[in-house]
DNA sequence: GTTTTCATCGTACAGCGGTACTATAAAACC
DNA sequence: GGTTTTATAGTACCGCTGTACGATGAAAAC
């Protein structure tokens, strides 16, 4: 054969191509031929690195999962320190909006596959509720130490906040991707409703210990 | 023949069963013979009453907009009178949260149509952006009074707020669809973040007139 | 009473989608 | 250097899906 190959690398091409395809057409539309069209290379290499579609479903739903993740972790590595309880979570969020085209590929194939998941068992549930559990966690976490430091309301519930923050957000999401609300203003709705959590942004000095430590997880 | 049938009601009972097999394994399950087989019917019929399967799917998109409506303003009309603002948002949003098993088809059905009019250009993406548009001026319209009558911080964007709680809910509805929240919980913050909207829920009184006129159109 | 219309049925057909089978060059191994 | 992997290609098969085409009996129409 012509040289050895790097085996996580062509399953990457496939799964980004997937990925191309179902953000273009739908889900619906992603069938291995088209897969391997989009990926330029014929029918059988697809099978030869995923045996059968379902596997090669799944390996997208990981990869997605995953790519989510490092986007996340970087986008933090990037803010200016120190790092404001009111910063991070503006990151956090700004995440979970589809503002570019890519973030907007992601996210709109992502909530097919939600979808797909809502009535196939098979598909594992386990990405769209221990994922947002453990990102509501982690979120809460970060509103229970900014209201140690008197940057937000202790009368308020920090889990709850949590919930309503990431509900919202994805609900804003899914009307910009849908197209009847633009991701400037989704934001504008999200930094509105952050100005209201947090009372006293002067106080707002978060550690980054803690929400790092969770965030490699 | 047997006897000349009522079309319409053919027609309702086809789109019924689309919605339960979408409901139970997804709108990728939907087939022709599988409509037919939920509705008790040869295939031949369904293809009778829908010449093509883009019409039935048209004809049941229609049909849960509709339906969606008629609940809507059946639940409104059990409101005890007089009518708070409060009263009627809660109305609302308990409308646009899956709390019963029949209200979580609707969802399922809904959302996944919803999906496939991200890409699908042929499906109107009308019922998902004028639609929620309409709500969300209704929305806005009676926040704006609750302002009015002082129950309400003048403070606050109605329009705004409306998208806020639009969005919150749908984000809510997904979550619970998902598994990952139960209704009451999900309702629970919808409450709490109405509490923080009303702040004198003594001078809310909601007069009826602009909101029904609305809900007839 | 004949003819037409209408609801219903069974079946057939063509296309597509996932999967399996076989082949083949070229690199790797010993 | 012969043998064995390994990446790749082509193609075939079977099932399912949407759609089309006749057939039939029974009520309406006239």
């Amino acid at each position: 054969m012509p040289k050895r190959v790097d085996h996580a690398q062509r399953r990457a091409h496939i799964t980004d191509a997937l990925v191309r395809v179902a953000a273009a057409q739908g889900l619906h539309a992603v069938t291995m031929r088209a897969v391997a069209g989009e990926a330029g290379m014929s029918l059988n290499l697809v099978q030869y690195y995923f045996e059968t579609k379902a596997q090669l479903m799944h390996a997208v739903l990981e990869r997605l999962e995953q790519q989510s993740h490092e986007r996340w972790a970087h986008r933090l590595d990037r803010l200016p320190r120190p790092v404001t309880a009111r910063a991070f979570i503006d990151t956090f969020l700004a995440e979970a909006l589809p503002t570019d085209t890519a973030s907007r590929a992601f996210h709109l194939v992502w909530t097919s596959y939600a979808v797909l998941a809502m009535t196939d068992p098979e598909l594992a549930v386990q990405p769209f509720v221990a994922g947002p559990d453990r990102l509501e966690a982690q979120l809460a976490e970060v509103l229970e130490q900014a209201q140690r430091d008197g940057a937000m309301d202790t009368e308020r519930d920090a889990p709850r906040e949590a919930a309503h923050l990431l509900s919202l957000s994805h609900g804003l999401g899914t009307s910009v991707l849908v197209g009847q609300r633009t991701a400037p203003a989704a934001l504008n709705i999200l930094h509105d409703h952050l100005d209201r959590l947090f009372t006293d942004p002067s106080r707002d000095r978060l550690g980054l210990e803690a929400a790092t430590k969770r965030s490699r997880s």
